[in-house]
Order: structure tokens, then sequence, then C-alpha cells
DNA sequence: GTCGTTATACGAATGATTTCGTAAACAAAC
DNA sequence: GTTTGTTTACGAAATCATTCGTATAACGAC
């Protein structure tokens, strides 16, 4: 399972649908990415299709709807793409980046709080 | 100047050689390039003059070697890499994604006490 | 000047991603 | 059974990124 997944833009897109709702038809997925960008209906099906061929997602087509379902796990492909992005744009350096994204986020402090007491944790390890 | 900069993968790697470097020519640029993934001259001068249109660097052709210089800050870019990507990958929960980087990146203590400096100092303001 | 070297310019091939038109399969309604 | 609508399958066009071959221009050494 040590796959280098690389999900490009589109793919990401459904593979959000489907961690948010689930194993869903292709016409679920696809009514969310016409409201967000008015694609069509073929053009959602093919992308599916390759994301299967990829081995991205999952499908049972046992019964003529098929039902699609996300087959990498959300946490890793964020981790995946989260690191490959510190490299490719932070030369690597994790901390630079967390500064850089706490300085934009305009966070309240309840979010501050919370990240305070995860530091606590990692100390504790 | 808000511009939707979008650099690909290996207009990245130029810009980095560049905000590093300073302005260079395209003999330097290939150089590191070569070194890191024997890509060719040509091949890099392409890139280099695609990223001129593009108006990602600016050009010195006065002589006949021409010196090219990033034409966006490095800051900038990133920090808009960076906010695409809270938005597509962790649906624009800058929280979530700190939390993970933290996560997967042992940090040693002077870091971690880096970052609650800069906690305190958010929140003083 | 001519020759060899190094530079830029141009165009085209390749491959990946995204998009959609059209066909075929199927089911439900009539 | 025929029509209508929904679904999947297939293939191809359009766009973009990457790569490189070849042409052209400029410079320095001789």
């Amino acid at each position: 399972m040590a796959d280098n997944i690389k999900p490009t833009e589109g793919e990401l897109e459904i593979l959000n649908i489907l961690w948010e709702k689930g194993p869903s038809t292709v016409r679920t997925v696809h009514e969310v990415l016409e409201k967000a960008k008015g694609s069509g209906y073929t053009t959602t099906l093919k992308l599916m299709q390759i994301m299967h061929d990829k081995g991205l997602v999952k499908r049972d087509s046992s019964s003529r709807v098929h039902i699609y379902e996300a087959a990498i796990s959300k946490i890793k492909t964020q981790g995946q793409i989260l690191r490959k992005m510190v490299d490719t744009v932070f030369a690597g350096n994790t901390m630079q980046m967390v500064i850089q994204a706490l300085g934009n986020h305009k966070a309240d402090p309840a979010e501050l709080e919370a990240i305070r007491k995860y530091l606590d944790e990692i100390e504790k390890k």
C-alpha cells in the first residue's frame, strides 16, 4: 500500500465528496460538482472511471447503478500531499510552513488553545 | 498584483533556484536542474522563456547572456499555494492541517518553543 | 575574416488531464 | 412491445506541461 498516490485536482474534488458523503453514485457526485463548477455528467463519470482504473476508488457494479467509494484514506492522502507540498514549496521546512499558515489564518482563541494543547501532548511523549 | 499565480511543478523548481541564488543565467539554473534530474539545457531554457511570458520571472536581455530573476515574491507565492492546498485538501480547515503537519513531523523542543512564542504573539494583537 | 563554442528562438512531439459527444444497455411507463 | 429516460462505455477533442531537436545569432580565438 506504499503507493505513490497523486490524485489530480479534479480527482481530489471527487475524493473529497466521497470522503464526506461515503459511498455514492456518479449522479450524487455529479450534482455536487455541477453546483460547484457546472461540469457535465459524463465528465464526472469519465473521471470516476479513470479513478477506478487507477485504484483511487472502489466500486460495486452488481446493480445497474454503480456505487463508488474512496479506496484511499483521507488522512493518508492529506498527509502525502502535505508532505510533498512542504518539500517542494517550503524546502522541507515544516515549521516555517506552520508559522506561515498560522500567520495567514486569523485564528480565534479556541483554536490557538487547541494547538497549545496539542503541543503539550507532543512534548509529553 | 492580485494575480492568480499558479506555477507548475517545473516552474516552482526554477523559482526555488532563483529565490536562493538571486538573478541567474539559464546556464546556472540548468546546472542545478541537471544534477537534480538530468534534464537538458534547452528544456530549462524553454521553461524559463515560458515563465517570462507568464510574468513569473523578469529578465535583463541587454547583454547576450540573459539574466533571469524571480518576478514574484517567495513568501507571497508560498502563501498562495499553501492557502489553495488548505482549501482543496483540507476543506479550508487550517487548524486541522497544522495539527496534522505537526503530527507527521518530529519536532524538537526548540521548534515547539518557537511555535508557542509565535502563538503568544498572535494572541497579543 | 573563419571556426568552434555558447547563447537564444522556434516549433513540434509526447504525455497527462479535462471535457464532452455519441452509442449502447437497461429499466420503467405507457 | 415501443417509447422515454437514466446509466455506463467508448473514443476523441482541447488544453496544458514537459521535453527536446534544430535553427539562428553572437562572441572569442586564431
